[in-house]
DNA sequence: CAAGATTGAAACTTCAATCTTT
DNA sequence: AAAGATTGAAGTTTCAATCTTG
C-alpha cells in the first residue's frame, strides 16, 4: 500500500477514488486498451473477415517451421484455452486457411497446417494490423514515452 | 517456440518487424491488460459474484444523487451498449441489488434504483478491486513511471 | 489414470428488430 | 418520425464432460 499520499480514499459516500494521476494511468489504459482493440478489430474484421484471435493464431503458424504447430503449443503461446484454439482452428479450417492433421509419433495429437491461402492472408492482414497499431499507437508516442512503456510492460512479457 | 517470435509482426520475409522496444511496448501492453483483468475479474467473481462490468454500473449508482440513474445515462457514461446496461440491470435486479422504477416526467424511461444491498456489497466490491489493483499494477510502478502512464493514457479518458 | 483434443451447455456481448412513448 | 428500453438471434469465450490414446 502507498504510504503518506495513499490514492485510494473510501469517500463520504462510499465510492472509492483515486488520485487523478492513478485515475488517468488505470482506468486510460483500460479504456485505451478498449478504443485500440475495437478499431483494430474492426479494421481486420472488414478487410480480412478475421478476428484477433484468428490472427493471433495464423501468426503462430506462419512463424512456425512448415508452417504448422500442434493444438497444445498454440494454446500454451497464445494464452487461448484448448477448446478455444479447437474452436477457431475448426474455423478457419472451414475456410481452408489450414489444415488439421495427426501428429506422427503421438496419435492423441492434432496439428495445424497453413496453405498457402492462409499464408497468404496472413501476411495481408499482419500488414493490415501492423500498420493500424503503428498509426493509433506507436505514431501518438514520445520516444521517451515508447521507452518508458517498453520498461513497464517489457517484463510483462518476458514473465511468460 | 521460434523465441520471441512475435505473431503481431509480418515475420520471416524480413517486412516490417518490430523492434524489441516496440514489441515489449505493445505486446507487453496487451499482454499487462488480459493478465490484470482476469485476476481483477476472477477476484471479484469470487468474493463478491460480480463482474466488471456489474461493478462499473453499481459504482456508477452508487456516487449518483439518491443512488438511481436513468439506463440511457448508465449506458452513456460506461460506453456499454444500451442492451448490455438493460441486460446488466436485469440480472442485478434479479439478486436484489437494485430496483427499476419508471421516470415521473418521461414514461418511456426507467431509472435503475440502488437498494440497501446493493450499495452494501458495491462498496465491499469496490474496495477488493481498488486493493487489487494497487497491488497487482500500481505497486509495481515507480513514481516516474506512473507519471508517464497517466500522461499517455490521460489523454485517452480526456477525449471522453 | 494422465494428456490431447473435441463438443455441449452456459455466460457475456452485440446487432437488429420491436414496443412504447414523445 | 425520434428516443428510451427491451428482447431475440447470433457470435465469442469459458467450463465441464467426453472420447481417444499413451
Amino acid at each position: 500500500m502507498a504510504g503518506d499520499a495513499c490514492p485510494y480514499v473510501i469517500g463520504d459516500d462510499g465510492l472509492g477514488r483515486w488520485s487523478p494521476v492513478h485515475a488517468d494511468a488505470w482506468i486510460g489504459l483500460l479504456d485505451a486498451h478498449k478504443r485500440l482493440t475495437r478499431a483494430l478489430e474492426g479494421e481486420l474484421e472488414a478487410r480480412h473477415g478475421l478476428t484477433l484471435s484468428s490472427l493471433e493464431l495464423l501468426g503462430r503458424l506462419a512463424a512456425a517451421p512448415h508452417r504448422e504447430r500442434r493444438i497444445s503449443d498454440l494454446a500454451a503461446g497464445t494464452g487461448l484455452s484448448l477448446s478455444r484454439v479447437s474452436r477457431v482452428a475448426a474455423t478457419l479450417e472451414g475456410r481452408g486457411l489450414l489444415v488439421r492433421r495427426s501428429v506422427a509419433e503421438d496419435s492423441r495429437g492434432v496439428r495445424a497446417c497453413l496453405t498457402d491461402a492462409g499464408l497468404q492472408l496472413t501476411r495481408a492482414a499482419q500488414a493490415t494490423h501492423a500498420a493500424g497499431v503503428q498509426r493509433l499507437f506507436f505514431d501518438r508516442l514520445t520516444p521517451t514515452q515508447l521507452a518508458t512503456l517498453a520498461e513497464v510492460f517489457g517484463t510483462e512479457r518476458a514473465r511468460r
